[in-house]
DNA sequence: GGCAAAGTAAGAATTTATTCGTAAATGAAT
DNA sequence: ATTCATTTACGAATAAATTCTTACTTTGCC
């Protein structure tokens, strides 16, 4: 069976996006909605790629449902399908049982201490922990 | 220039390592050392691929200086050459730059509300935050 | 209508990552 | 020293992700 065909096969069901992918995704979350070619002068301040590999990216996105298309004009417009925090949330999960043995608290430790997280946002966080321990 | 050829030439530096590395460095961790074998039968526990391809990746592994070797006795025996906490933080990075903004503590917040960390736990962090903010 | 500009579509090519097949080397046991 | 199981070496095949080339479409403008 020929690549593409395999490809196109596979490529329907929602996944977890790629690199190239979130980069677009993290666009489109700021801006919350764009066309190919507003994602990819943006896309350019960081990468050096061609414009119909953006946009070819983006169709892929469509297809495995990872952004929503308005193509009513010429231009089309596309919007993210899935959020940031439901993104965020998959990526701890697969960090934290790939490479932390399932402990999120490991993770948190080393996330806060190897970063100079400024008082205002540690105090943030110990409130939430309070809150967390409140509920138990 | 053939792929194997060129994929030589690059194979050289350290870099992050991919999913499949990352599955062996784990049991690497938990091991100490190990031969191709140990490491192939533990992997068979969680996926389903033949010995030689473990081996390969072992070798180029070796290759990128991910791990190291004792080729003394005809069973080479491998041991990790960065440490889970290097490699803990080099992942938290990459996360937290380019999907939390830069913020480690919005990645914080996402992981503690999402995930039920017991009471002890909460507190270690909640030490840990104490003492951070001392050092401030 | 004809044409240019900007866009989309689609497949091929390239790059990277993973898996496998085959042969050669090692070394233990008889 | 021959056999046999185990292991390493290495290139090729396959899979997956990214980039690019080319052709077609739409729209605005003369």
């Amino acid at each position: 069976m020929p690549y593409e065909t395999y490809r196109n096969m596979t490529r329907i069901k929602t996944s977890k996006p790629t690199e190239s992918e979130l980069e677009i995704l993290s666009i489109l979350w700021d801006k919350k909605n764009a066309s190919v070619r507003t994602v990819h002068e943006e896309l350019s301040k960081i990468k050096d790629a061609g414009y119909t590999t953006t946009l070819k990216l983006m169709q892929i996105m469509f297809e495995k449902k990872l952004v929503t298309r308005d193509d009513s004009s010429k231009t089309h417009i596309y919007a993210p399908a899935v959020t940031r925090e439901k993104t965020q949330n998959q990526f701890l999960d697969r960090i934290i049982n790939g490479l932390f043995a399932g402990s999120a608290s490991d993770l948190v430790l080393q996330a806060l201490g190897n970063n100079n997280t400024s008082e205002a946002e540690l105090d943030k966080i110990k409130q939430l922990i309070d809150d967390l321990k409140l509920k138990k």
